[in-house]
DNA sequence: TAGATATACATCGACGTCGAGGTTAAAAAA
DNA sequence: TTTTTTAACCTCGACGTCGATGTATATCTA
């Protein structure tokens, strides 16, 4: 998802292409060479990206990636209908919200950021006692676990708050645009 | 990790166990058996645990799992001195601090926040133009990207002030305590 | 001019995880 | 009584990622 979002911005070479992902992914979690160009190779053969050569402008000859029009159409499809683990999964989903733009509808674009939402809102449960009761977190002894659970419901809340107020505005701007459609 | 680390607390068998590590890596992410399983064996083997068959309250028998010497010792090295991934990925990060109560030395403790609070301390440039020069959160188009810095900026204070008061309390408990081993 | 460095690409084996499938046993529902 | 469900455990093949290793080229440094 990564590889096909950056390159519909604009094409990238395979090396500037693992900067960028590994800057984005988490914060500088290097992406291995042995995962990146078998990935592109793939995404190749999947006629979502084309290669061309071109002279190394600093060392090597480049090779020159382009997002093609099935390219795109998957990175849209993984975009509107992303798997389980991108929605639950804090750096996955942090991906899949870096490229959301390339969703153009804001009402599909406001149904994603509904489904993280929605997840949010289940109350985490953490720790639970020898009999399986759950611990709150005033009752643990550890005081890394209680400020892990501290963290994790203020962190919840700062992106509640941002996810309601852009899911507002997209369906404000949805509505809008169907109220210009049917001239009203 | 998360395996010794919960069996230190007590005794569990597997299907406990997973459901535990389940609701602690990253939010009710469920660890399948295929990766359960097969890596209890391998603690066992590594003399990391040792295996007890109980009658099934409800059902199956089951298989007590007890942490060993050999366990806590493991369990310890890889909190006092974790892998990079421990530190940078969030989700192990919190994997890790749910067991860092184990590591009985405070100074040790202290030691393992800070590197956390380091690497949080470095600013994340998540976005690059297209000839490399990095995109300042404002002059992002994408509002999910906007956000996503955002949000990224907003948490990661909430979780350094935590450390920097936790850190504070460690060491100076820590401080207190040599002063009592030393009779002052 | 020789070596080091950074760019740029590629492959391979080791390892970890997943998901599907299967087994046993007790309790609950049909 | 049979079936279903849930608990509890286990294995195997597919797949993805990593790290090591290797190659070529242009620039910078000794």
């Amino acid at each position: 998802m990564a590889i096909l979002g950056f390159l519909r911005d604009f094409p990238l070479h395979g090396y500037d292409l693992k900067n960028r992902v590994a800057s984005l992914a988490g914060h500088v979690r290097p992406v291995a060479d042995g995962t990146l160009y078998p990935t592109i190779k793939k995404l190749e053969d999947a006629q979502c990206l084309t290669r061309r050569t071109a002279p190394g402008s600093v060392a090597a000859p480049r090779h020159m990636l382009e997002i093609t029009q099935t390219g795109t159409d998957q990175l849209r499809r993984w975009l509107r209908d992303p798997e389980p683990g991108f929605i639950t999964d804090d750096n996955k989903w942090y991906v899949l919200l870096a490229f959301l733009h390339h969703l153009e509808n804001p009402r599909e674009q406001a149904l994603v950021l509904a489904r993280r939402r929605e997840f949010l809102d289940q109350p985490a449960q953490l720790f639970f006692d020898a009999d399986g009761t759950p611990v709150p977190p005033e009752r643990l002894d550890s005081p890394f676990r209680k400020g892990l659970m501290q963290i994790h419901r203020s962190t919840n809340l700062t992106e509640i708050d941002w996810l309601d107020r852009q899911i507002a505005d997209l369906n404000q701007r949805a509505g809008y645009a169907v109220r210009q459609r049917d001239g009203d």
